[in-house]
DNA sequence: CTGTTAGCGCTTTCAT
DNA sequence: ATGAAAGCGCTAACAG
């Protein structure tokens, strides 16, 4: 229904064998300069156009790429997606998104239909938790490269393309040391953000400020677990002496969350609290007080991912399995000096 | 390099014809079921799974279908995405993902890769001002559906499901109404919002409310315009006194945007200007205060996209052109009545 | 109800 | 340099 006009007959009215026409679509080698163009003018001429299905069968390369994206709403995953959409079509491959669940059945099957439509690779961008299954389905048959979203101790023999979550937990920190805090917190996801807060504690720990067990709150991610993690951290009416005067959250989301707690008990933010996330998603500009944030590198990371999906499709095996990004700060309004008297501060964050 | 297991070892080792195996695995009529069990039976011991490409290329239909969408920032994008893909895998489809432009030139390049794979049909999350064009380029070999973000006075050619947006642009108005708001503004986009600003205004007319030229501003869907857009609505240092109370801006984006210049501006949301929004992205419950806003029910647009495209595959052409989902309000925390006296409210209004 | 014969549109050897 | 033959894995008529 879609498709007319073939080789056969843009073959016919140039006058050549239809393999030629293969060839000069493809570009293959030598051939007279003459009947390329006479075999280019036919196809314009009749409009042809290649099918892509056929030749995907025929040559065992579709140029498709399954993306397989973990379907939350965190608007970081689709910034990703735009962009390795952007990259996908440099490299000259089209995209069959898949939104997932971390349900391993579904992972499955996803996985299945994938490679029942040849694809010639794939991008995850999901959880570091189905890292490890999506591996094991599928690795002997397609090239898979895992993209971003987790910590980097991974087996060495996945591929992955992420950011220093390491550095990026550095940064925050160097950050919040600079400004002058010293009671601050974090709201992290326990399991899959160790690097981040290891990079963080370290930093506040060679600069002897102490970061106690109490002032590490988990979360999921989301904003209402990062608004939840936020009022405990500072409504707990015992603490209130010892408020963090900055909370890093380990996802702007999260931070979001944090943020609207604090303003949602009549705090004041940055003069009561400080408040940093990581990511550089969008939304943290829309914000009041805007998001200062860690920002990890979404283009280069995509671009990054598709080149070493397209080495690795190639066959060309590479060196080093994990590739990293280097994040940096964006400054903006969430952050500032810590309150300088904590008593009378303290007295004046009570409004509500 | 991905497939192995053929529909002919399948068939050796079940004993039968190799199409018979085709039979059972497209559920075609009548066969002992005693052999379909055997064929059922050899499938699974050699892990047989079909060649889409291969099916796609003899029955032409693949089964994929294509997905424009504007590559534009907005989160209503990404939320609609995820809804088209659950729609599509409960009707069987695979999705190819395409972020356009509105370059004409691209889209057509685009569309021609999509009917080079033999998508079955296509969903096209565009802006209006590219429908006519993609229209043009392919209504004639495949089926095309436009999926909501335009306004409905499309050309009865076009097949459109879209939200009702005068009946938002009427919730909207009718909601400020109930609170007691007289003077209210609203930011659009002046080209391809107009049912939505029809639906405000009629209602407010109907209501003896007046919308003067002056409170209608124009931006561009981004939250920067509706930031700039509310500042001049708020700031103007000569209507002061006739500083809108309640501000309908057209899209999420915008009445964030004019939430974040109201706050910029030292003026409190909603005690003193209410804003409200559309689209009912998530991120309207991430500020502070929250958003109100009118919601466009993005599953069942999603749905309703789907069987209206699956059906128009099935060449069950469709009575009505155009589909339209209901919108509904949600009630968050940036809106309230008006300030009960306008010039006490003005002098608080001023604190920076 | 099952098997035979074609052919979807293209890429690949392999000759010429 | 170009042409012929074969086949990618499947479905689609038909026969039997």
């Amino acid at each position: 229904m879609a498709q007319r006009v073939t080789q056969r007959e843009v073959a016919k009215l140039a006058g050549v064998s239809y393999q030629t026409v293969s060839n000069v679509m493809n570009g293959n080698a030598g051939m007279k300069d003459e009947t390329r163009q006479v075999v280019l003018a036919a196809v314009k001429k009749l409009g042809y156009k290649p099918n892509l299905l056929a030749r995907g069968l025929a040559s065992q390369r579709t140029q498709t790429l399954g993306l397989l994206i973990h379907n939350d709403t965190n608007p970081f995953y689709n910034e990703i997606v735009i962009e390795l959409d952007k990259a996908a079509k440099l490299h000259g491959y089209h995209l069959y998104l898949i939104y997932t669940s971390t349900n391993f059945a579904e992972h499955q099957d996803h996985l299945e239909r994938l490679l029942m439509r040849d694809v010639d690779g794939i991008l995850a961008v999901t959880g570091s938790s189905s890292m490890a299954e999506i591996q094991t389905v599928i690795s002997q048959n397609v090239p898979v490269v895992f993209i971003g979203l987790f910590e980097y101790d991974t087996k060495d023999t996945v591929f992955s393309v992420s950011a220093d979550f390491r550095a990026a937990g550095e940064l925050a920190a160097h950050h919040l040391l600079a400004l002058g805090h010293e009671r601050v917190a974090v709201i992290t996801e326990l399991e899959y953000h160790q690097y981040r807060v290891a990079g963080f504690k370290d930093t506040l720990k060679a600069n002897s400020v102490n970061l106690p067990k109490a002032m590490i709150v988990g979360g999921d991610s989301s904003f209402a677990s990062g608004h939840a993690a936020a009022l405990q951290l500072l409504q707990e009416p015992i603490k209130k002496s010892a408020r963090p005067s900055a909370i890093f959250a380990t996802n702007d989301l999260m931070a979001a969350g944090a943020l609207a707690a604090a303003l949602d008990l009549g705090l004041e933010v940055p003069r009561d609290v400080s408040v940093i996330g990581l990511d550089g998603i969008q939304l943290g500009a829309y914000l009041r007080p805007a998001l200062t944030t860690v920002a990890v590198p979404k283009d280069t990371l995509a671009e990054m991912a598709m080149k070493t999906l397209v080495q690795l499709i190639r066959g060309k095996t590479q060196e080093s399995a994990i590739a990293l990004t280097k994040p940096h700060l964006i400054l903006r309004n969430s952050t500032s000096r810590p309150p300088k008297d904590a008593k009378a501060q303290l007295a004046k964050g009570e409004i509500k």
